[in-house]
DNA sequence: ACTGAAAAGAGCGCACT
DNA sequence: AGTGCGCTCTTTTCAGT
């Protein structure tokens, strides 16, 4: 991990927010020409530290407008079923999240879905497909607040 | 809402995954020359589809490694009570989302912290500031799978 | 580690089919 | 709605401080 200085903060707090934005326009954020900006922005772009960009699509213009979390249970705790579980969420375009997390529950999912209908189906015809789950708890989102990704970054 | 062809569907399956792909590859992604490609994201960027570009940052390497969902209920439903928490959410920067919610609670939100340490800090100097809340209950996420944030588009 | 400039490439508009 | 060209801006590399 290399070590981050002021200027690289505020370079992936840029980055974070506009992806799109020159590195002519980010050199005069910080102050500086576009080569060392250039340099440095590879730089984080090599060790990992900067993943990936991507495009951020409204999920309510393509009429996905429920966000249901489900809370799972196995029915018992073995590896094998864990293994199972996990790789049939990959397979359901649904899913966004998947958490196993240490807690009342074994998951927590995020699920991305029309309506209710579909919700109904997806509950029906594809988690319970799996005999492992012994229990599913849902919550329904009414609103979202803060779905942004960015992180902050201090020293 | 204007619709989606086989094109667009394509293009925004591509972005979603490399938003810093060049035109010219999409072109040739999707068999056509650059200028239709151009108009096509142009125009999904316009209508509001494409929201936006973000580099997605690493939390690991920032030392940001414990997730944690909190499910938070309230002392009485009153409507200041919502946005007086809402308000406080957007003040902190550990906090990435915070959903409103139908279910056995009124609040999820999902936190980002260094280790168990920031977490106990962030109970109960920062949560536990609001006396709105009447509940807190915590999971912490031991792995995660599918954190993408892509969407499935189907027609 | 930075500046400045120069080559290579991408974005973007235009004339046309 | 599509192709192909041309201008402009951006990215990327290189010499020099």
């Amino acid at each position: 991990m290399t070590s981050l200085d002021a200027i690289d903060i505020r370079l992936l707090e840029a980055l974070q927010k506009d992806a799109k934005q020159s590195i002519k326009q980010l050199a005069e954020l910080v102050n500086l020409s576009v080569t060392p900006v250039h340099e440095r922005i590879k730089k984080m772009e090599n060790s990992g530290l900067i993943k990936e960009y991507v495009a951020v699509i409204d999920p309510d213009l393509l009429g996905k407008t429920l966000v249901a979390y489900c809370q799972v249970t196995l029915v018992r705790h073995k590896e094998d079923q864990f293994q199972e579980f996990e790789a049939y969420m990959n397979t359901l375009d649904e899913v966004m999240e998947v958490s196993y997390v240490a807690g009342n529950y074994d998951f927590l999912i995020k699920v991305l879905l029309k309506d209710m209908d579909e919700f109904q189906y997806f509950i029906l015809h594809k988690l319970s497909k799996l005999e492992v789950i012994s229990n599913i708890q849902s919550s329904f989102v009414i609103k979202s607040f803060k779905n942004n990704s960015a992180i902050k970054i201090r020293k």
